[in-house]
RNA sequence: GUCCUGUUAGCUCAGCUGGUAGAGCACGUCACUUUUAAUGAUGUGGCCGAUGGUUCGAAUCCAUCACAGGACACCA
């Protein structure tokens, strides 16, 4: 495994230090400051008269990113998580010896040290560490990579994203922002008197969402479990249990392609409110971006990409009128099945002709709509039979109560008032049924503990789910999901599929 | 799933219409006590993604495969 040139040199490195009595995996540090307070504290160094100060005594650690010797001396730059330090290095300041049996030829970029030293700001103006002790914490037999460049592969990157977050650190930013959105959503909703709940993760019916499960065993049941492709079902059932406001912030799993706005598994948060409806989430959902972008402190008018979304100018239009205003699909066209397959045909897109009248809008919707809505826009009024799960309205029965909000060109959340009438639930699931039969293998399972559940009656609700891993993006200008899953889905590299292996072992 | 592009030293990349494999960084040795991708000298380092084929000869041409990136399709 460390056959390489490079690596023997290094581990040979570590074990001159361990015979000069030095550890070197050492866990005694004294580390007092992270690199950022030194800076900031220190600052005034560059106001006194011989820019610095021996009475200051600190000591620092981080890792080698830099080290330029020049003979007796040496300039060295460690990075923390805080950020960069440089530190001056000189043969006399150190102990007899040290500094040429040890620090030149043992210690080198990548090494993780702990250096005691005072401020000072050096003839070309940087404020620094003099170091008068400096000991070796951690030996980094693998080499970094190059030290300008860094490691610009993204295989290589997403592969190894221990490297990446050492070589590319604005790559740290991405996730810490990551971390602030779920910390900062979690904190929101909690503010509003929702109780966060956790729900299963492996479900024995997938529902909740169309898509494909994946599929794993419980032994002592003998039983198949899939693992959740949405929480919904269960948060309901909740609801049902007389919580009247509850979120959950976590994992879903789809067994469908990867690109560059799907990962296998992505993070979403549900949740649903008692005694509201879909325009209440409207209303919250504008509240939620504020609150976001005030304590992200970002630009309303937000870049992305090439892109300038506005997120002082949410819109509200139904799907209906969305084809024919943004879309430009002919008014006299977007209620008849026959013509919007004829109009799809003449636009040489693949029709499926067994589609419904609603799938066939959402079909045109998704064709000719979908990439134009740049500024945040919630699109209500969805047809029913793409929409098992939400209510219909009142004054309509063919459409529900139902938006979904986009935001420069893609999805970021879908919401409606809950079908809370068992019955009604009862038949669209049996035709989600219907329309797995006619080979929609992700039509809506039939759940019907879940008609149980709603038979002893759901005050009514209204709910919402919205994609974590999406939004990040939006929110750090990232265009693939890849860039914000620390560790997001690849192939194996030995490029062995299960099918290959079971017939190897025939 | 389809198409396009890529895969050469630890890293970043050259390598023409086939003729003994190159640079910078890193690393080794030497010089250098205020550098900023430090500098100067010198040296080591390669299964040219994998497997076949064409050819006297393949990093280079062809085929298949693997992985990645991008686009499209599928999908929230």
């Amino acid at each position: 495994m460390f056959s390489n040139k490079f690596i023997q040199q290094r581990i040979e490195k570590a074990d001159i230090l361990r015979e000069a009595g030095i550890n070197p995996y050492s866990n005694q540090s004294k580390r007092n400051t992270t690199i950022e307070k030194f800076l900031n504290v220190n600052a005034d160094i560059e106001q006194k008269e011989d820019k610095r100060d021996a009475t200051r005594l600190y000591i620092v650690s981080g890792r080698i990113k830099f080290l330029r010797i020049m003979g007796k001396a040496s300039f060295v730059k460690i990075e923390d998580e805080s950020g960069m330090l440089q530190l001056y290095v000189a043969r006399d300041n150190l102990a007899e010896g040290f500094y040429n049996t040890i620090f030149k030829k043992n210690i080198e970029v990548g090494d993780i040290i702990e250096v005691h030293g005072y401020p000072f700001v050096t003839g070309q103006g940087e404020l620094s560490l003099h170091a008068d002790d400096l000991k070796i914490l951690t030996k980094a037999i693998s080499p970094l990579p190059e030290k300008f460049h860094g490691i610009t592969d993204k295989e290589v990157r997403y592969r190894k994203r221990y490297l990446d977050l050492i070589m590319n650190t604005e790559v740290r930013k991405t996730f810490q922002t990551r971390s602030r959105v779920i910390s900062l959503t979690r904190r929101f909703f909690e503010d509003k008197g929702f109780l966060e709940v956790e729900t299963p993760m492996m479900h024995p019916i997938a529902g909740g969402a169309n898509a494909k499960p994946f599929v794993t065993h419980h032994n002592a049941l003998d039983v198949d479990r899939y693992l959740r492709i949405a929480p919904e079902l269960y948060l309901k059932r909740l609801i049902v249990g007389g919580f009247e406001a509850v979120f959950e912030i976590n994992r879903n799993f789809r067994n469908e392609g990867m690109d560059a706005t799907h990962n296998p598994e992505f993070t979403s948060i549900e949740f649903y409110w008692a005694y509201k409806t879909y325009k209440d989430l409207i209303e919250i959902t504008k509240e939620y971006f504020q609150y976001l972008f005030e304590h992200l402190k970002l630009p309303t008018l937000l870049p992305y990409g090439e892109l300038k979304v506005n997120f002082n100018n949410f819109q509200e239009i139904p799907l209906i009128e969305s084809l024919t205003i943004i879309g430009g699909v002919p008014a006299d066209i977007v209620n008849n099945k026959a013509k919007i397959i004829a109009y799809l045909k003449e636009k040489n897109l693949d029709v499926n002709e067994k589609m419904n009248l609603g799938q066939l809008q959402g079909e045109l919707f998704d064709e000719f709509v979908e990439e134009k809505l740049i500024d945040p826009t919630f699109i209500t009024e969805y047809p029913v039979e793409i929409s098992p799960l939400a209510r219909r309205s009142d004054t309509n029965p063919e459409i529900t109560e139902r938006f979904e909000l986009f935001i420069a060109g893609r999805e970021i959340a879908n919401a409606f008032s809950e079908l809370n009438d068992p019955l009604d639930q009862l038949e669209r699931f049996e035709g989600q049924m219907a329309a797995k039969d006619c080979g929609d293998d992700e039509a809506h399972e039939m759940d019907s503990d879940f008609v149980e559940a709603l038979s002893y009656g759901m005050a009514p609700t209204a709910g919402q789910g919205i994609g974590i891993d999406r939004l990040v993006m939006l929110l750090t200008n990232e265009h693939s999901i890849r860039d914000v899953l620390l560790f997001p889905a690849m192939k194996p590299l030995n490029g062995e599929t299960c099918e290959e292996a079971a017939q190897e072992e025939e």
